[in-house]
DNA sequence: GCTCTTTCTGCGCACGTGTTCACATAGCCC
DNA sequence: GGGCTATGTGAACACGTGCGCAGAAAGAGC
């Protein structure tokens, strides 16, 4: 019986590693002349620092960094809260923050599915000892904030900005982005408007319907139509679909490049001219709406500056866990191609 | 007194952790009670039990993790090396796997980018002691594995098999894939055939190229065209635009949907009928061939059964890490839409 | 010769955790 | 009461590393 446990325990551990010790002991030198070979500036017998590193290659030898982050040095491990990675706009982002982050020498660990998936999974990985944690737009429950601020992890929020001590924010100017898409569609003349927005609990949607609201209301207009979606292609043909069988409009603006490629389908295929009949503008700018197949005008939501900003914050994060957080919001461009 | 005074010095110099012993002290127990009380199925007194968490959770208190791997446990961190995340079906694949492992209690360190950086990226993540490490496709040198031989890390390769100890492969059938497509172009009644393919170091292209050879080689024919491009929308429009100039192709066949997505819009932009005049089959089967504006037939890389078999690779090679390496080849099929 | 600086080296502590070990207390049966 | 088991408890250790400390060796200057 006390056996058979001994061995299962065996089996589940993992094979050891090569140490520290291990390579002393090899290379006829003390531990520490180990630890100061892989040490840069450390004082060391160049030839033995030679000697011992030769010894440690040949032994497949690797400083431990979780040991090493024992010390109270930085782990390097950087958790990244990813939103729908199905989502075109948020797999790019996540893409191009991962690389960014190797390129800085920081790991991220990545979570990602459902939402109480992931928040569960976040109060699992808040057991590493982490350097920050990176969030991406969604919404995250307040405690998860708390949690972080209590174990004096950073956090960095982009798409949303969040009042909470030592939390960094990166977001969109929303409101300014759709406003900016309907005073394009007015200036093309455009007067019957629909919108298509998403999931209402994101505050990003919040700021983009305030931001049409506002844009129309100085024109004198309001919208003609207004439906709620999911951010999905077949959700924004979906409601498309629905809202040209009841409101005959000639402008369309979608929260996100998806549904608004999705609209841009429906429209094709009711033979409705776009854009001579009606113009249509997303939000994003993902690679795909530049395809000529689509062509779709949007609205950029700058995802280069965005996570630059990012990666900024947390090295300044980092050199001085102490200051005060910082709100940085990035500007929306218009990007004008043939849809509206 | 002199305790809150050290405290407070401590956390204005560097942002500590809450450790056992804080919990312990605070709680006016020792730090094993602590320890016991996270720990299922040890003996503790219940009432104790309860006072201890409580304490725990006012403190915010979390067991490290790194300093419980540092025994001997898992860490329940893997690294996973992701492709071009730019490329479609790379980004659902690591969305999924992500999720997928996030399901099962792993924590995925993601590595992306450039060849070089990724191979130096790696390097650097061998210092954590990692429980596995998962590979999507690319052309990694032999070092990488041999390293993780050598740190007795385990080697899931996903895309491609690898002859090495510990390293467990799942990889799509290409060959058959590429055939499968070929004898469905051939059953339509096409006998020009061009081929878009994709980076010639990649095993997986000389394996899909020489199934489309073998299928056409079956029916006595050759290829009319072929060429060599980079898995990208922009990159299989133009290489379809130039073969579309120097011959008279009525099948394509391409390594990829990315690729096939952009000879058909070429197709497209040059008036050829698809696929009354000319049939496009892709490879992978991502998400957007199915909306409708494209309706791809492609055949599909099955990505969800690719990630199971992954997860259950990972979890037999965790419960025994000396079991054999084990290969694992995942047969593709034809999703027949609108353009063969 | 002596002192002072520079370079080099090994010992030992600290990091935060899970677990073992020895010991203590209580409850029970003869 | 004596012997036993079941349960509860704190001290001590091991894990692998970086670094501080003290001491040794080697020059350099007088």
């Amino acid at each position: 019986m006390s056996t058979e446990k001994t061995v299962s325990k065996e089996t589940l551990k993992r094979a050891r590693r090569v140490t520290a010790a291990d390579v002393a002991k090899a290379a006829g030198v003390s531990r520490s002349a180990v630890s100061r070979a892989f040490t840069p500036g450390a004082y060391l017998d160049s030839v033995k620092r030679v000697a011992i590193l030769a010894t440690a290659k040949r032994l497949g030898y690797r400083p431990n960094a979780l040991a090493a982050s024992l010390q109270g040095n930085r782990t390097d491990l950087v958790a990244v809260i990813a939103g729908d990675m199905a989502n075109h706009y948020d797999a790019a982002f996540v893409g191009a923050l991962v690389a960014e982050l190797n390129a800085h020498q920081k790991w991220p660990l990545v979570l990602s599915g459902s939402d109480e998936l992931t928040e569960q999974s976040i109060r699992s990985v808040l057991r590493y000892p982490l350097d920050a944690v990176i969030v991406r737009g969604g919404s995250l429950p307040a405690s998860v904030f708390q949690d972080c601020a209590r174990l004096s992890i950073p956090v960095i929020s982009s798409g949303r900005v969040v009042n909470a001590p030592a939390t960094d924010c990166v977001a969109c100017r929303n409101k300014d982005g759709a406003e900016l898409a309907v005073r394009t569609l007015l200036a093309r003349g455009r007067t019957c408007f629909g919108y298509i927005g998403g999931p209402a609990s994101w505050s990003s949607e919040t700021e983009r319907l305030a931001g049409v609201r506002h844009a129309l209301a100085e024109a004198g207009l309001e919208l003609c139509a207004l439906t709620q979606s999911d951010y999905t292609f077949d959700g924004g043909r979906a409601a498309a679909e629905a809202m040209f069988a009841t409101s005959d409009i000639d402008a369309l603006f979608c929260a996100n490049d998806a549904m608004a490629l999705g609209a841009l389908s429906s429209a094709r295929n009711q033979n409705r001219a776009v854009p001579d009949q009606l113009s249509i503008i997303g939000f994003d700018d993902i690679a795909l709406g530049a395809w000529p197949d689509f062509d779709l005008t949007t609205i950029r939501n700058p995802l280069d500056k965005t996570i630059a900003e990012i990666l900024r914050l947390l090295e300044a994060r980092l050199k001085d866990p102490s200051k005060d957080s910082e709100t940085v919001m990035i500007d929306p461009e218009l990007i004008a191609r043939g849809t509206h």
